[in-house]
RNA sequence: GACUCGGUAGCUCAGCAGGAUAGAGCAACGGCCUUCUAAGCCGUCGGUCGGGGGUUCGAAUCCCUUCCGAGUCGCCA
């Protein structure tokens, strides 16, 4: 509601004053930073400059202007300090407007992503490796991106492009086939292809000619054949069955599954155009799009045929635009693919299709340890069940400690401890790099997950107790700071979400939800809600009940698990 | 070497379509539970916004340069 007041205020500003001064006139409407200050704030330094007047007279022309306004009723006081003109809100119109609205915020269908669909290519595991924290990044990432574009009115299609195929499952099975022992990966799946994996490239150091034997394999795996196949088959199967369980404990879900494999018949046609198009070309026995002075050339097909990534990705580009029409399609991969997902772009362009322009990588920051990316090659990788478990067990010291009568004591605390990993990973930028640490992924004080399930269980455990009814409020209730900052807070919801939708960036949302939990919980403190008024106890009622809904939509729109007591 | 991203309080990070004294959390220290969940609240301490130039009435924010870290740079994905 702030961003609509401030926008109006300036589109009303610039034509009146542009209409004043005979000129077009930018107008800068913001926030300023002390709230002591006002509310909304105007600073007329580059009006001053563009008509080239006294400063004095610019402000009493603004004034004038504002005075005029629409949305002047807004105000209460208008403060000039310097170059800056300083707004404040009448605070009774201002909350009136808010609640009213916020009733129904979380139930609110949004109009702008309607009729758009938006493909998002999140998670996507390489088949016959763990799950690691860095496959978390992706996967949380993407579920809210999807469930914040969702929220915000697109049909959203989640697709889960495995990464089941290409060269590494012929050093797989080399390795299976040449030291592999089939009841240990039976018994074991993952952990001893992992070992597999690590020891080919430790005997790839001494013998690097077993790199072109895996190689050879993978050729003939994409060409049929049988035994191989068979082999892939199986490895593909148990490892998406170890996948599932971690979808599971992360509520996270997909509508296509569809991964690298699916594609290999899908490939020629890309190939086919690419030639007829006249921008393949041999370049050391391989085929290349050359992208031109700025960029590597893209290969799409190595000396002996076979394909590689990129093929594959335009392959399944085509494919999902064919079938699903997408208005954009999102891929959260890391950010040392970036060059990747640019020449995929720019290929895409150089064929003559305009949908290049929708193609988004939504790129994130490494998982380091040590500083260094991780490395499944040299089988450096903490499994995520692993850090899960961690974090659930923690949770449980902590029920036991506090509130150790609570009933399902494993499944909240399991709820936490999840939700912990997932905030500690949105609440940041998500291309900032992250230095592994379970010491900070499992801290449940201050700017974290718990604290934010922790203040919407304050708030349920007041008003399982109470009835209210949201028509009987006595707005001057909330003309005190610390409730004012409350009505704000919940005013700026909307523009939140459309924020974090624009920036492809949860962090967004998780910031927010911080800032709105941090502001309830003076609130809180300050206020005992429960009184005897019955007014003034509605009125309370009310302001938390909306202040929950949105921390609860919030938690969920992030992937977070909603509970009512801990 | 080239390119990309980052460097803000001891630590983790906000702020960056230029705007008024640079904000949170953690850690440290000091307060607050006979009253709605103290996983909380209040306060104190803590910053040459990596360094140096420049543009501007005004720079953490824009430009140049330099240092440091990470990533990528043709037959992996």
């Amino acid at each position: 509601m702030i961003d609509k007041i401030k926008s109006r205020l300036r589109s009303e500003l610039e034509v009146k004053l542009s209409s004043v001064y005979n000129q077009e006139i930018n107008v800068v409407v913001e926030e300023p930073k002390t709230t002591n200050l006002g509310d909304i704030s105007i600073p007329v330094f580059s009006i001053v400059k563009a008509v080239n007047k006294p400063l004095s007279e610019v402000v009493d022309v603004v004034i004038e202007a504002l005075e005029q306004s629409q949305v002047y009723e807004w105000f209460k006081e208008v403060n000039r300090v310097g170059g800056f003109i300083n707004l404040t809100f009448d605070r009774l119109v201002f909350a009136k407007e808010v609640i009213n609205e916020a009733a129904n915020v979380t139930s609110f269908k949004y109009e702008i992503g309607k009729d758009k669909t938006v493909c998002i290519d999140y998670s996507s595991p390489n088949i016959a490796k763990p799950f690691s924290v860095g496959h978390l990044r992706s996967t949380i990432i993407g579920h809210a991106i999807g469930n914040i574009m969702e929220k915000l009115g697109y049909k959203v299609v989640r697709i889960n492009h495995l990464g089941d195929f290409g060269t590494q499952f012929g050093k797989i099975i080399y390795a299976y086939l040449n030291f592999g022992d089939r009841a240990k990966v039976d018994e074991n799946p993952i952990e001893e292809l992992v070992k597999l994996y690590v020891e080919f490239h430790e005997l790839a150091k001494e013998s690097p000619e077993i790199e072109d034997k895996a190689r050879e394999i993978f050729k003939e795996l994409e060409l049929g054949n049988p035994e191989y196949n068979k082999l892939w088959e199986h490895f593909r199967e148990v490892s998406l069955e170890e996948y599932m369980k971690v979808y599971k404990m992360l509520d996270v879900h997909f509508d296509s599954y569809n991964g690298e494999a699916f594609y290999n018949d899908k490939m020629q046609a890309v190939v086919d155009e690419l030639t007829l198009k006249g921008l393949l070309k041999k370049d050391e026995g391989a085929m290349i799009v050359d992208l031109g002075e700025d960029m590597p050339p893209a290969l799409i097909q190595k000396s002996d045929g076979s394909t590689l990534y990129i093929t594959r990705d335009l392959a399944a580009l085509f494919y999902r635009k064919n079938t699903y029409d997408f208005d954009e399609v999102l891929y959260v991969v890391g950010n040392e693919q970036k060059l990747h997902f640019e020449q995929l772009k720019a290929v895409v362009k150089k064929m003559g299709y305009d949908f290049y322009q929708d193609i988004h990588h939504i790129n994130f920051g490494l998982v380091l340890q040590d500083g260094k990316k991780m490395s499944t090659r040299k089988g450096k990788i903490v499994k995520l069940e692993d850090v899960l478990k961690e974090a659930s067990g923690l949770s449980l010291a902590y029920i036991n400690d506090k509130n150790p009568d609570l009933a399902n004591k494993e499944e909240v605390s399991e709820k936490i401890g999840v939700s912990a990993i997932i905030f500690n990973d949105l609440k940041n930028y998500r291309t900032n790099d992250v230095e592994f640490n379970l010491e900070d992924m499992v801290n449940f004080v201050g700017q974290t997950g718990p604290y934010l399930q922790y203040t919407s269980v304050r708030i349920s455990s007041v008003l399982e107790e109470n009835e209210y009814d949201d028509k009987k409020i006595d707005f001057e209730l909330f003309m005190t700071d610390h409730s004012f900052d409350l009505i704000k807070t919940i005013a700026q919801y909307e523009e939140i979400l459309i924020k974090a939708k624009n920036e492809y960036s949860p962090s967004v949302l998780a910031k927010y939800l911080l800032n709105l939990a941090s502001y309830f919980n003076t609130f809180y403190a300050k206020e005992k809600i429960m009184v005897s008024d019955k007014i003034e106890r509605n009125t309370k009622l009310t302001l938390i009940s909306i202040i929950r809904n949105i921390l609860d939509e919030g938690m969920k729109l992030l992937g977070m698990q909603v509970i009512r007591r801990m």
